[in-house]
DNA sequence: ATGGTTGCACGGCAA
């Protein structure tokens, strides 16, 4: 069977019902993982989502910040919320569809300074990485079928920012970031399901700030939001894309949808 | 160095 897998940081699943029907009926995916839908489990839209199709729903969401949400169209196993660095803020979900783990998540942004001495937000973001890279090494199931996706907050490879040197000391492009990220990543051998098809050279964006007047003309993008396979997976994967027009469509979220087909 | 915009919820914070 073909499995179509989808991730959007939806900034605000209640502000945003067009974009959302739109992404479904032109990417169609099976599954699709919600980041920062901002909205507690009793005012989450569940009539509006079911009537685009999905009958399996785990919403895991808090009044105001943060959020996510695993919409399905498959029947959805075993959900549950996870708490990360000791606190309940809705950062973290896992499930299995279809034999195949999925893990949601939404990595703190880390604020503006980029020290984790002078900025907490910076600290907690590097403890939730460490953290992460240090779950996953502890899980030793590399052979599980298993996919992560969700807004990382960190865009490790030069041409994953719009200019390597000028962000190096930018928070979401920082070594201390990248150099979390990576090790997250190897800790269960991971596989970087998008760059597994867009070679390292070419300039690959998800997200665009929104305090830009013509983000198109400017370009200045970094690929914060990011999907995952572990290695039993590898053969399975079939395509990947990055849907930068969504960044243009009316009421858009920051962030792009991601998606990625695989072929079981 | 600063300010630029948005969502949630109705002031100010987080991004």
């Amino acid at each position: 069977m073909s499995l179509r897998i989808a991730t959007w940081n939806i900034c605000g699943v209640r502000r945003r019902p067009e974009p959302l029907a739109r992404l479904v009926r032109e990417a169609k995916p099976d599954v699709l993982c919600l980041q920062e839908t901002k909205a507690a489990d009793d005012v989450f839209p569940h009539a509006a989502i079911a009537a685009l199709g999905f009958k399996h729903v785990f919403v895991h969401g808090m009044k105001g910040y943060n959020g996510l949400a695993i919409l399905s169209r498959w029947p959805i196993k075993n959900a549950t919320g996870r708490d990360c660095v000791g606190r309940s803020d809705c950062r973290y979900a896992h499930a299995t569809i279809e034999g195949i783990e999925i893990h949601n998540c939404y990595v703190p942004a880390g604020g503006d300074v980029p020290d984790p001495k002078k900025n907490d937000k910076f600290a907690h973001k590097l403890a939730f990485l460490d953290e992460m890279a240090e779950w996953w090494s502890g899980r030793r199931r590399r052979n599980a079928k298993a996919i992560l996706v969700g807004d990382l907050n960190v865009a490790p490879l030069e041409n994953d920012v719009w200019s390597h040197k000028q962000l190096l000391n930018v928070v979401s492009h920082t070594p201390a970031e990248v150099d979390r990220l990576q090790r997250w990543r190897q800790a269960h051998d991971w596989i970087d399901a998008v760059r597994h098809f867009v070679p390292p050279e070419q300039k690959l964006f998800s997200w665009w700030s929104f305090r830009n007047r013509d983000w198109a003309a400017s370009d200045r993008g970094r690929r914060l939001d990011h999907i995952w396979a572990t290695p039993a997976l590898a053969g399975a994967l079939k395509s990947a894309k990055v849907m930068r027009e969504a960044r243009g469509w009316p009421d858009a979220s920051d962030h792009v949808p991601v998606v990625v087909d695989l072929k079981l």
